[in-house]
DNA sequence: CAAAAAAGTCAAAGCGCTTTGGGGGCGATT
DNA sequence: AATCGCCCCCAAAGCGCTTTGACTTTTTTG
């Protein structure tokens, strides 16, 4: 059944008849005892053990690297562990032999996971990339830095002058690239980044809400906000609309929108609630499955990586900052 | 290594000891494959075609339903399909061994998938149950009816008599018994529903949104709603607030909080955002994972399950209906 | 002190597949 | 007619573990 060559095509069909009839299919653990192939990628998805937050962005993500999972034959192997447990699941997953490969999730700032696999000789890829880290490795992320500076201009064109950033926490990669985008758009127009006006925090609805609500009330609040995820910007706006105040009108905001299916910022129809800087994680899935799917195939290339840029579209948050407040 | 009483506790000692230094762990497949055992638990998540949609207490559920296995020393298999190829996807599992069980995410009412799980003998446990479904089978389940019927009853002690249901999809039975727990407290008190007070759709933000904003926009609109999803009700809370309404004192609103992470209801330390019928999704994963744990264990053991009550907790959503719209 | 019992060790078989190398059958070549 | 070559098919070995039963060593007991 596994397509030799000298069997001939009367035998073949013969055999897949029969394989249909019984309902037969081949032992999974069988054949990987025989092959030494697993056929399965492992995804680590790590608690923060702090607040036993699990990132909403994983669905989306391994909904599509689920798709290209299948397509390919492969099957996937979650583990749910405490953030601090991480590297041993790397280890037990290597030398149980359960996995082919894995991808690594919401990289740190000198992430020690790269390191380790690197040693132990796991084929992974990187959702997000680790800065700090020197040593070649595959990876697929997107330009958060390019795209929260261009958020940031965008805003400052518009006469903005105090602006907030609620972000990601900020010891992971992605949310220190953001604030970088930031803090540069800023400084290339000689604007000082005040510390009063920048969060670093688990980005939830109540965070949100309160850091801006916080912010608000200062005595010169910020005209408009920049917000790391959706789910965080519907808090953003929750405060300004209890403060009396209108989003899009007395208040900008940009958000950055992954795309998460049960809350699309566009719904194809209306213009967007937000206006954001979108890219799809289901897309990031998809692709990053398939790149490690690759480096199996072919593990002598040499490291893959690739940068997505995130689009940046209008919606109905952002409006010219108000006259008084320049 | 495996706890054999006939061997000493020296040589266990020193076994032990090579082990570690070797890091070695035994090879998962080859171990399958002795046994018969899989040690692995499958979950096939189904994306809605239509939508493209996740739904969103996946995650959750899962994140508890890991902690359960990797107590136990199993593994998690996840399958992501597109909901027409899932019965497909469980005879694989079945016959290519890979998993001893599974959990059957999101059933319908008279969903054929149980009848299949039962005919190719794959133990199995339903998150939720299937309406219709005569035979006996392991599942565990909220007490939908009764939540919807209390919150209903308490916005009638309110004086609310137009109330908005903004339902899930009413094929899902989740979904069907929230609407019967509604109607049901309706009738009760000799009230009839109304069509154009109920929908029933995917729970999106932009959904919710969408038919409230209708509901609200009907000559004698509703002074109250009922949600089947915190996501959606952050779209009613948006529709409400568009119209220059106040929630909680103009409207109000209950809805379901299954505790997902990256949206608390409440943080514990302010009054509830919303009023909730509160049941936590990650328990539930947790809690039917050891079911299906203990399904496995002992096979020839009826079936089991587990009715779970979900609590009415108070926020800042309702209110006595207001004056002129009794 | 010898024999029986207990405790511990080890080697072989088998789980269900893949891979390989040896033959059997048959038509073509000399 | 004997040989060669080709096309198939099949049987055997091995993947890394568990399980079993046979065997050896130590301890107990009459």
């Amino acid at each position: 059944m596994n397509g030799y060559p000298e069997v001939s095509e009367a035998t073949r069909r013969r055999v897949h008849a029969a394989a249909i009839a019984h309902n037969y299919r081949p032992n999974t653990r069988a054949k990987g005892l025989a092959t030494g192939r697993a056929m399965a990628i492992g995804h680590v998805i790590p608690i923060a053990t702090k607040h036993e937050m699990v990132n909403p962005v994983f669905a989306d993500f391994i909904a599509g690297a689920g798709e290209a999972y299948s397509n390919a034959g492969y099957d996937m192997h979650l583990s749910v562990v405490k953030d601090a447990d991480e590297e041993r699941i790397y280890c037990d997953l290597a030398s149980k032999r359960n996995v082919d490969g894995v991808i690594v999730h919401a990289p740190l700032i000198n992430d020690p996971r790269i390191k380790l696999l690197r040693e132990i000789g796991l084929p992974f890829v990187v959702h997000g990339r680790s800065s700090g880290e020197e040593g070649p490795y595959s990876w697929l992320d997107i330009n958060n830095r390019r795209a929260f500076s261009r958020a940031t201009g965008f805003l400052l064109d518009l006469g903005h002058r105090r602006i907030g950033l609620i972000n990601g926490l900020e010891h992971m990669d992605f949310a220190q690239r953001r604030r970088d985008g930031y803090t540069s758009a800023l400084d290339k127009r000689g604007i000082a980044a005040d510390p009063a006006l920048m969060v670093s925090e688990e980005m939830t609805e109540t965070n949100g809400y309160r850091s801006a609500l916080n912010m608000l009330e200062q005595d010169t609040p910020p005209t408009a906000f920049l917000v790391s995820s959706i789910i965080s910007a519907i808090g953003v706006r929750r405060a300004i609309e209890e403060l009396g105040l209108k989003m899009g009108k007395d208040v900008s905001l940009i958000v950055h929108d992954d795309e998460l299916s049960y809350f699309k910022n566009s719904d194809g129809m209306d213009v967007p609630l937000f206006t954001a800087t979108r890219s799809s994680v289901r897309d990031a899935g998809r692709q990053a499955a398939e790149m490690l799917l690759s480096i199996i195939q072919s593990p002598d290339t040499a490291p893959q990586s690739r940068l997505l840029e995130a689009e940046l579209t209008l919606g109905r948050s952002t409006c010219p900052a108000p006259q008084e407040a320049k």
